[in-house]
RNA sequence: GCGCCCGUAGCUCAGGGGAUAGAGCGCCGGCCUCCGGAGCCGGGUGCGCAGGUUCGAUUCCUGCCGGGCGCACCA
């Protein structure tokens, strides 16, 4: 369940209010002060112990009392038994109290770890909530570019970390095949049909002018031959765009597939239109009286539950907009009993997400359920130059490309390396590099490393022995100690990277990890040390193993035994 | 013009009411008779500006300056 850490630290917390009710009762604190916030936290400096809490300081105004002197009263009330691993406490600075742990707690961490194996750090807290996470969507119209790159790659790990930390997640792709963006792929593909049988048909101005455009028209040919060159247009631009719509899916699913990323639920827009679950809900808001004619459309009043200003659901031509299919569409989400829905959007979303939650606040949903990220935008960097991309005249680099350029670790590394409200420099020669320039490899070398070690034991024909008979209070080290404070971090890196839907606080946390194995590394000897130091060590080494490769699983990077 | 995000080291970015603000890259100098040198160790400068709240602000609030993105009967 919870890690040795997170338990001292409840028990920490726990203690302090204890002695704070304790040091009331004998009337050494007011009593009608109010209990004020405070935090147990990790504190920075090694020095200043393994917890810490500004509890003294934050009643220092209630109590009109100096920090210091609280402080010290706290201290004379903690009960030490209530927090057996606590070996002593001590006033620091302007009125911290400070807790520093008996050593073997790190010991009982590592065998934590290796008793817990691929599962330490997974916790419950989600209580299986029903989480639903919506990302890349991309229009099936073309390629996916740079930000659908990003967008997948965050989707992707948030919705692994909230799996891991015991949330139900389900990882939705939404399909926009109906509208004016397919309307424009229509024509695109019916252009490039006939260009193929030789007629001279420019793609429209508006259109998809890339040339997987021709290549979706050409594989329909294959496919039908010259069945459709004589049936009417309108036939034909039907059967063109039903093929090419499945032709881009497909093709999207497949880069997402080598991408490492896999869809519970592809969930199509004009399926909302033709069951009449768009329809229902444009009654629905017009029953609660949230919308009004003007101009011939029937408009939402938005405006009235938060929103900048009002939004048209029902065009004056009788088409609803894709506001309206969205609203149905997270109708239809919470319908399936989810009750925590995140969706990742690209920055020019942004004006989109208002809106959509006052259309479900209209509807009696709480807005608040869904929870939007705006990720802001990829600029793509080669040879120091901004390249310049454009979906429209197909010239952009896709999501394929640059796999094939920079592999598929690299490319996910780099995606979650910043938190998505920062603009993301993606430099694509440092990401190509096969080179210590390249931070993806660092944490990999780390990894195949310690696979090396293990290797090196078998062909000695050495096992480790079992945990409990090793003698862990061997390591003494500074630079062993550091590298299991790190390791027994990593359950409530997790989980705050979780709950803060931010997969970078982990990127650090595993490069971070992976540099204090290196820095062990190089000034121990692990095989070859003295023989109770040396199975100590590995066990050390077997425990930064197994949580790198936890941590790069949820990152969906690999972890190679060999480089 | 209005709204949202961002402004932290030469560059790209973490952090975020607390005790001495971090990392990578780049630059300079060291470290393998030894488990993978794709590594390690050392060296430097910084919270855009001005107010405010607070015992304490780089962090929160306001204004200003700079960059990005929105503000369609597109999606």
């Amino acid at each position: 369940m919870g890690s040795l850490k997170s338990e001292i630290r409840t028990a920490i917390s726990h203690a302090l209010h204890g002695a704070l009710d304790a040091a009331r009762t004998a009337l050494e604190l007011p009593t009608e002060a109010k209990i004020p916030e405070f935090v147990v936290s990790s504190p920075r400096e090694e020095q200043f112990g393994d917890f810490s809490t500004n509890l003294a300081m934050q009643l220092a105004k209630p109590t009109r009392r100096p920090p210091r002197d609280v402080a010290a009263v706290i201290l004379q009330h903690f009960d030490y038994q209530r927090c057996s691993w606590v070996e002593k406490a001590d006033i620091a600075g302007p009125g911290f109290i400070n807790f520093y742990l008996r050593a073997g707690w790190l010991n009982e961490t590592l065998r934590q770890i290796v008793k817990e194996g691929e599962e330490y750090g997974r916790s419950t807290i989600g209580g299986r909530q029903k989480v639903n996470v919506e990302f890349v969507s991309a229009n099936p119209t073309g390629l996916l570019h740079m930000g659908n790159a990003r967008g997948a790659a965050l989707g992707d790990s948030i919705a692994a970390l909230l799996n891991y930390c015991g949330f139900t997640v389900t990882r939705e792709f939404f399909i926009n095949d109906t509208g004016h963006q397919i309307d424009r792929l229509a024509a695109s593909l019916e252009a490039r049909y006939r260009q193929e049988f030789g007629e001279d048909t420019p793609v429209p101005e508006d259109g998809y002018q890339g040339a997987d455009i021709a290549d979706t028209a050409r594989r329909f040919i294959a496919q039908t031959g010259e069945t459709y060159r004589r049936v009417p247009g309108p036939e034909r631009i039907k059967a063109l765009t039903d093929f090419g719509i499945a032709d881009k899916i497909a093709h999207i699913s497949k880069s997402l597939g080598s991408f490492g990323i896999f869809y519970d639920v592809w969930f199509s827009e004009s399926a909302l239109h033709a069951s009449g679950a768009v329809q229902k809900v444009v009654e629905n808001l017009i029953r609660a009286g949230a919308t009004y004619q003007s101009e011939g459309a029937l408009w939402f009043r938005a405006s009235r539950y938060g929103a900048e200003k009002d939004e048209v659901l029902i065009r004056s031509n009788g088409a609803a907009t894709y506001f309206a299919a969205d609203i149905a569409y997270h109708v239809d989400k919470f319908s399936r009993g989810f009750t925590w829905l995140i969706n990742v959007w690209g920055a020019d979303h942004y004006g989109h997400v208002a809106r959509l939650k006052a259309g479900l606040e209209a509807l009696g949903y709480d807005p608040d359920c869904l929870q939007v990220i705006i990720m802001q935008l990829v600029r793509l960097f080669q040879s120091g130059e901004v390249v310049r991309m454009s979906k429209r005249t197909g010239d952009f680099v896709t999501l394929d490309e640059l796999l094939e350029e920079v592999g598929r670790d690299a490319a996910r590394y780099f995606f979650v390396l910043r938190g998505s409200d920062s603009h993301l420099d993606f430099d694509l020669d440092l990401a190509r590099a096969q080179s210590m320039e390249n931070p993806v490899y660092y944490v990999q070398y780390a990894h195949a490393r310690i696979a090396s070690l293990f290797r090196q034991l078998a062909l000695r024909d050495k096992a480790l022995p079992a945990i409990d008979s090793v003698r862990l209070e061997l390591l003494a080290a500074e630079e062993e100690e550091r590298l299991v404070k790190k390791l027994a971090d990593f359950p409530e890196e997790v989980v705050d990277a979780a709950i803060d839907l931010a997969p970078h606080r982990l990127t650090g946390y595993v490069h971070e990890l992976a540099g204090l194995f290196h820095s062990f590394y190089n000034v121990h000897r692990v095989i070859g040390a003295d023989p109770g130091l040396e199975e100590a060590r590995l066990v050390l080494v077997l425990a930064t193993g197994i949580v790198l490769r936890r941590a790069l699983a949820l990152l969906g990077i690999s972890a190679p035994e060999k480089m």
